[in-house]
DNA sequence: TATTGTTATACTCTATAACTATA
DNA sequence: TATAGTTATAGAGTATAACAATA
């Protein structure tokens, strides 16, 4: 979707964009799981399995027991470096999917996204990664 | 994408978004050929050989020779009744999209994101779909 | 040489079902 | 009973390569 491009651009560091935002809030939630990320993130539980090991094998997060049958996912240090220039390509691809607005416009098109996207997390929960 | 909820819209007529979207183009076009349409809505030729044999099972549009290599396809009268049910279904879906957003507001996103779809179709075709 | 349409094939994403172990 | 994590599997959608026929 608006994704092609933002995946181009994080070849370079190895992470497709669903990993990418994984770690980002992985970063900002002190104690989160691979549940939790899927839920916010719109992808399956069976589906988080395979990504989150991809993230531990490349060592990139490592796993810390909550209680018996939960783990909350956290970054490594090699994991905290690339999620800062996941962050930094993300908004660049931002800046430039939006470029050619005035700041005014933006802040518009950006309010009516939201709006878009109150909607869209109820009616339609795939449009969740595209907007958030 | 935006298009689960669509996708929903448009099972009572049978037909997927990709190829509601190909009827119209069709209906839009005394002469277009498959490869025409794989072109324009982003899909590969590879991909078009079955979805316009699945269109042509279903009694939706024929082929008519153009020269020895490319075939036009038409509609049928069921592919044309069908098609304008289709193209109420988009138009419907389309305005509950944008109908919390006032008029003005809807003009000026559509606008908006009218100049995005300047760029994504340069920089990420796969963007098409979703505005087109 | 380039293009149309085709086949075969593979990869990714997404989806369902079933299982365990824990709460 | 419900939840976390896992496995296996199936289905779309998308991708590449190669081919014959035609321009």
């Amino acid at each position: 979707m608006v994704m092609s491009d933002l995946t181009a651009s994080l070849v370079p560091l190895g992470v497709k964009p669903a990993e990418a935002t994984a770690l980002l809030l992985i970063a900002a939630h002190p104690v989160i799981t691979q549940s939790d990320i899927g839920r916010t993130l719109g992808i399956l539980r069976a589906n988080m399995t395979p990504m989150a090991a991809g993230l531990v094998r490349r060592g990139l997060i490592a796993r810390e027991p909550v209680d018996g049958r939960s783990q909350a996912l956290r970054l490594t240090s090699r994991g905290e470096v690339l999620a800062r220039k996941a962050q930094k390509i993300i908004l660049d691809h931002e800046a430039r999917l939006f470029g050619t607005l005035s700041p005014s416009a933006r802040d518009r098109m950006l309010g009516q996204l939201r709006e878009l996207w109150q909607r869209a997390r109820t009616e339609d929960p795939a449009l969740r990664p595209l907007i958030e």
